[in-house]
DNA sequence: CCCACCGGGTAACGCGCGTTACCAACAGCG
DNA sequence: CGCTGTTGGTAACGCGCGTTACCCGGTGGG
């Protein structure tokens, strides 16, 4: 405890020590402290000194303060991502992505969970209050992460810095976006099925509207084109996006042609979906590859790792579109141009035991 | 200052609009402006030029600089978190918990990832380098959270601030700690299965030396033994802790008695174990929860709620360890006394349909 | 001998804000 | 009348640092 002029007692706060505490160590000015420290090479000071200041940044044990210094040289250093993923943390590796290559650029990342405005007002806007946060903290640039590929709407205040958009894109503007290339994703998962020699490939949809499955059906029918297949409209069936959406769904498809002419392969639009569809499947005392290959997408590894046989999945490039939003993010701030508005990231395919 | 075609007057936010802006726009000094911001109830403006400022800071849309802020009244309101849990985000309701925690104390949390050090040279710790970042921030206050109940060494500059702990605890000093109560839970859990009528349970054990399966295990034979029963040693198998790891442990405990004497519940001491049992139990043509009831731990959501039957399980409380952390370390900050070393938090049961 | 130049530094300003000391005007009171 | 409060402010300092302008003592060139 510390005691002020009038005698009373506050919180002990460690009084920091300083550049002009080290530049009194080490019997020089605070500027040729800050010299040195900043690692200004047009600025002359002797060896001799520099290596005097550096040990007496050692010996005190210096720590910069980064708000002062941002404060003086009018950059923060610092990135802000909003973001839903949080308290939803199905793409938690976006953040990891963004994280790394935020540190490489010497930058930090300042995370703000996209839904607590209603915990100091009902009437906030959700990302508003977050938005606002991170620009009072002069964040240089802005993300904003969501943790299923869709369209959203970005607070006004965002236009004041520069922005990128991940997993999502700006449904009524400009702002440049990070989303993965679905319709590929569809393409490589039903290329790879029909190179395992299947023809007749059942499809467990989710909700048809949503981008993620626009994409990776028309990549499906692109694959199955190339070969002059194409999709048999009775065996593609949506369902809730969960484990028993796809237990349903799988049902339906297996039981959908009882005279034969049933798939020998199951499209499941999510992991999740598969999960469920594995039911179905050993239900019925068939085996997975053997009598039906099933291939996922999303790479959801809790589900895809664990399942028995494994699931071949297409992935979600979560990490490296997090990693390329903050690249494009630098590019913006630096008064680069970027490469594109709107920029694809390749699904890959994960092979494991299920096809 | 726009319009709307509605006529309604949006703020024109820009850049570096100061409190001196405000001021000389409302036409007072920069001080009165600053009195009303901070709402000084003991400061003497009246109620006419407090409104002409807040209509000021309204038209310039002022927002104010975080980090002069902080430089000047030298406390920044943030509190830091050294985490793998980004990495491995298995724990990331911690996260979640402690950031809406922070939120409602008005405070910020600044989360630093614990393994990034390599990315700029690989002879430094590898917490060091975030808690470092996270002292030049001049956070108030320290959290490191682990994604597994742990002991942990944290860097030695985490004494310069209170700092406390979540899912893990200090291995060689007295910092306080918040963990999860897994005697209560291994308790509750088989009290669970013996109000069902199950005597004789299985137990699918994580290595037996970590804190969490000592724990469990115990209150597995607590409650037991308040019914005057005892765990058979030959019903308790070892794996890894993956879904494999539980199916091989769980064709070992049912195939055990071939004779007769088969357990009817199994207690698996993580879902992703569980997850493994239930192949196996259904390969054999038993049902779940019917021939054979299935309990697990941690609440795994994607594993627990989408498993079919979806799992009952103990579920670990990541969210509530993390607000008690953001409490407790506002309570150290304030200088208040805090209840305990270790905080023991509650692992409270989810019925679902596995018993 | 004077002057330009260069190496090696330092003084001083300002970033945006919290905070303390102070000041002017006016009312009440004896 | 002088004195004391009270109300409603303002001037000025300093937080820790980046940055610019400047200064001083040598040195080489003319």
């Amino acid at each position: 405890m510390a005691k002020t002029t009038t005698g009373e007692t506050v919180p002990v706060r460690q009084r920091g020590v300083t550049m002009k505490d080290v530049a009194n160590h080490a019997g020089v000015s605070r500027t040729a402290v800050s010299f040195v420290l900043s690692n200004r090479e047009n600025a002359s000071i002797s060896e001799e000194t520099r290596t005097r200041i550096n040990q007496a940044v050692q010996e005190l044990g210096y720590r910069p303060n980064a708000g002062a210094r941002a404060l003086a040289s009018r950059r923060s250093d610092w990135y802000g991502i909003v973001t839903e993923i949080v308290t939803a943390p199905f793409a938690v590796d976006i953040i990891k992505g963004a994280q790394d290559q935020a540190w490489l650029d010497r930058r930090f990342l300042l995370i703000a969970p996209s839904d607590q405005a209603d915990a100091v007002g009902p009437n906030e806007g959700l990302e508003d209050a977050a938005t606002e946060k991170l620009l009072e903290q002069r964040v240089e640039g802005l993300l904003y992460a969501a943790t299923f590929h869709r369209g959203v709407h970005v607070p006004a205040s965002a236009n004041e810095v520069p922005t990128v958009l991940i997993n999502c894109f700006d449904a009524d503007g400009k702002l440049p976006s990070i989303v993965p290339d679905e319709r590929a994703g569809g393409r490589v998962a039903v290329e790879r099925l029909l190179q395992g020699g299947h023809t007749r490939i059942g499809v467990i949809n989710l909700d048809p509207n949503i981008p993620a499955a626009v994409g990776r059906l028309e990549g499906a029918r692109e694959a199955l084109a190339a070969a002059g297949l194409e999709l048999d409209p009775e065996l593609v069936v949506s369902g809730y996006a969960t484990a028993d959406g796809g237990y349903d769904a799988a049902c339906h498809i297996l039981d959908r042609y009882p005279e034969g002419g049933r798939p020998t392969a199951l499209f499941c639009l999510n992991d999740r979906m598969a999960m469920g569809a594995y039911d179905a499947i050993k239900e019925r005392g068939l085996t997975i590859p053997g009598d039906i290959a099933v291939i996922g997408f999303d790479n959801q590894e809790l589900i895809a790792a664990y399942l028995r046989p494994k699931l071949t999945t297409v992935a979600l490039p979560f990490e490296r579109m997090g990693a390329l939003g903050v690249q494009t993010l630098a590019a913006l701030t630096a008064g680069q141009p970027i490469l594109a508005d709107q920029q694809l990231v390749d699904c890959p395919l994960l092979e494991r035991s299920s096809v």
